[in-house]
DNA sequence: TCCCTCATCTTACAATTGTAGTAGACAACT
DNA sequence: AGTTGTCTACTACAATTGTAAGATGAGGGA
């Protein structure tokens, strides 16, 4: 029960694991390898150890201890990984200041006209609430 | 086009030495820890180990060998490790797709309404020119 | 000359990450 | 019962990172 849970230190090859896992899941470890092994090539070894790792840093749970094959899952959201993630990548490279990221990104994307539209759209209602 | 040098990778720690010396270079090793100690707290070896192995990485130079104390400075552009930093991150977190990292760093800043304003002027503008 | 200090060089060492190999347990087939 | 095929668990091992301590050498003052 507990409501939040610090999102944990998510490696890049473990971030490919979890994003297996956040597409679908509960799945078995050698499912979660045989979905990788055409994105990265992994031994299905190297998987199992990812998935051991995330599972000791609390960011899977396994569903069914008992149960053969083990069915794992993630134990933290996507979006707040993602979160986490960003707020220290916006500090690392942009001390913190969200424009000169913003700006370097809008810069550097192609954007469709659409997209454009729509974030401008965003970017009008961020401008009044910005209450979380 | 023409073959530029690859922004090495640049860890955490070793960001905050390029940041010292981005700021002001050259600087002396002594210098750049003296201008980390309030920041970080790392001891003066800290720093000249991070330095060394930055020059290892082709990251920093060292201008005139033979002098002492040495002086450094950036060897890269930090503009071209900030590219290179984001794009790894859009492409890690974000699979690559700007759009949703915009969106996500637009709802989720604070921005003033003059900078909403500049952003969506800036995203007039990237809208017709994309091809550097 | 001898010592002191600053700068530099060498070495350390644990944690994390990337990438597995090997071995043990149990189930099912032959 | 022995063989085969999964799962799972244990072990490996080098590179990178974070964080330094200790040794060495050169220049300057007592």
């Amino acid at each position: 029960m507990k409501p939040f849970m610090e999102a944990p230190n998510i490696s890049d090859s473990e971030w490919s694991v979890m994003e297996a896992l956040w597409d679908s899941s509960p799945r078995s470890a050698s499912d979660v390898a045989k979905a990788l092994k055409k994105k990265t090539g992994w031994a299905e070894n190297t998987v199992r150890t990812l998935i051991t790792r995330l599972v000791e840093k609390g960011a899977l749970q396994v569903n069914d201890e008992a149960g053969s094959p083990k069915l794992y899952s993630p134990a933290v959201k996507r979006e707040a990984c993602v979160k986490a993630e960003s707020e220290s990548f916006l500090e690392r490279i942009f001390q913190g200041a969200a424009k000169p990221l913003l700006v370097h990104f809008a810069r550097n994307a192609r954007l469709t006209p659409n997209e454009v539209k729509e974030l401008k759209k965003l970017l009008d209602q961020s401008t009044g609430k910005n209450s979380k």
